[in-house]
DNA sequence: CTGTTAGCGCCTTCAA
DNA sequence: TTGAAGGCGCTAACAG
């Protein structure tokens, strides 16, 4: 007797028929102000709520957009993410967020749900195997952005510049006079690890150098295994006299090597890292830091889609946009020892 | 003309009828070898993509479990979405994230989304008011998880057992010699909060005690503002010699103001603080903290979504499943000093 | 301005 | 075992 209570209930509640009680509801096309009183009333009264389902079914849209991150963990994103909800709904959108952890198979199906489920827009973070000709394809048939991973021609996107922060953050340790310069970040087949490689690279190439390679540790198991990379690389004859950890879960292992070899932050070895969490503001001493702004990533993602949205029946707009790192200089750098 | 395909589309290659196409891609019913055999193929050569929406309009549901939080941001979280997610994985399900920012009118809405995209259960986290009520009335239509919050008869849930952590850390503290013991954790009108000002109040009766009300910051500004607060409790003449710092992240802000102020933990202050945080472990000197399992709280809340799922049609079982603490005892404690 | 009608794509009886 | 038909609840197009 408890039965869902439908428009088509509101219709006959309030006299009017189904059609009039859509467009009052909707306030769609031309309807009396006597019609939206009495369906409003009569929707209020039943307690009618509008089927989502049905409706999207019939309009092939759902007022959400859909959020895909490689690690919910990653306080970053959650940074990034609560930006881009706010301008969401905003404009009338909701935000749901889904966890790849960066794998390919969990990406793809679950973009498949979000189009299943008809979301008007969907963000993309970085992911194993980062193929722009996925982008470019679904671009084609709803609002895509890539946030800071690879996308092609047709693809939106917004990026962190992460080739000029290495860059920067390098050529600051090279001219303390450090020279072993050890890199550790993320999976180097993503694009952010290309990125980073690339500028910590040219840093050297700049001053005629190059870095050794073996001081180079992208994996992608970097992430995971910081503390043991930070051991081994700890442990040569000729150590490393500076860390770059350009990962957000890399500061964490690496000064936990640090500490159990007994060196000590910045005599022995100097650590730049990047820099929005409590342990590099707090950590002693506290640690010189790559930052970005995290609210700007996520309002331009959203900026981004809705652009898309617009513009939806013309042609696609591709955008890029790219975002600026900072340096923040704290404690825990210095020159290098003459030391071993 | 590159219109989607439909099942009807797929039938018709098939040359079946409609009905058996869906019987077919469902393996539901009666179906012949070769009629499967004919639509799989007829589906994969068209490239075939059941309409999520439209099948859920029919069933009734979609295989997605909704799950909110107050805060993304909060690591805690992330790792018991994580854990969640792995076993609703597991058993062919998705789970779709939102962000309430603990406030009541979001948490509102977002049910509200949830519940008209049709997922089939929902687990919620602790949000501003947390109204029992409204879980029990939720929970009689759909399987429903309370998260560490306030639940009633009808609903079942998943609780840390705060008031025994509490009452743990707090015994600890005064076994170390301290009475001016000051406690911040969030929000006074939530469960956590109740709960662990409940505990930290029964550590001090058992001693014939009673805490000092204004060493008790447990707004709902004491997670942002844990610096502030702190800043105020240590410029009293009689400063608390130890902080519980019950909240993510209130350590960071109290570490803040210990060093502002020039004292030295354990030295002049004792702390204890929630501890799964790279900041705990590796702030010097190390931080005593109150854990708990965060996979098993992720994976129970699945487990009781399942539970519900199966005898969906019977009685609603309500169930709840405590999850206790653990005091890690590490180097922010000492013995109060004598001085001031 | 309003009522009627026709599906959206799918699943599920009901006969055959 | 299969085909045909009837909706799920809603919106959009078309007459009135």
């Amino acid at each position: 007797m408890k039965d869902r209570v439908t428009i088509r209930d509101v219709a006959r509640q309030a006299g009017v028929s189904l059609g009039t009680a859509s467009r009052a509801l909707n306030r769609t096309g031309r309807v009396s102000e006597e019609a939206i009183a009495a369906v409003t009333q009569a929707a209020r009264q039943l307690g009618y709520r509008p089927d989502a389902v049905a409706r999207s079914m019939r309009t092939r849209s759902s007022g959400v957009i859909g959020l895909l991150v490689s690690d919910l963990a990653n306080p970053l994103y959650a940074q990034i993410i609560t930006a881009a909800e706010t301008a969401f709904q905003a404009a009338g959108y909701s935000l749901l967020v889904a966890n790849t952890h960066s794998e390919r198979k969990r990406e793809t199906s679950l973009i498949e749900l979000f189009r299943g489920r008809r979301v008007d827009g969907l963000i993309l973070g970085p992911c194993e195997k980062e193929s722009p000709e996925l982008l470019e394809q679904l671009s084609r048939e709803l609002p895509v952005v890539a946030l800071d991973r690879e996308f092609g021609q047709g693809c939106s996107g917004v990026q962190v510049d992460h080739y000029a922060g290495a860059l920067q953050a390098t050529q600051y340790v090279l001219n303390l006079g450090h020279t072993r310069v050890a890199l550790l970040t993320p999976a180097s087949d993503l694009r952010t690890g290309k990125e980073r490689i690339a500028g910590f690279r040219r840093a050297f190439e700049e001053r005629g150098l190059t870095p050794l390679p073996n001081l180079i540790r992208a994996e992608q198991s970097a992430m995971e295994f910081a503390f043991s990379e930070a051991m081994s690389l700890l442990s040569f004859a000729e150590r490393p006299t500076a860390f770059i950890c350009l990962g957000t879960r890399i500061l964490a292992g690496v000064l936990q090597a640090i500490r159990h070899m007994g060196h000590t932050v910045p005599g022995d070895v100097s650590v730049i890292s990047i820099g929005d969490t409590d342990l590099s503001r707090l950590f002693s001493p506290t640690i010189t830091s790559l930052n970005w702004d995290l609210d700007v990533v996520g309002t331009c993602a959203a900026q981004l889609i809705f652009k898309q949205l617009d513009r939806k029946s013309q042609t696609p707009s591709a955008e890029r946009i790219v975002v600026k790192t900072q340096l923040i200089l704290r404690e825990s750098c210095g020159p290098v020892t003459t030391q071993a």
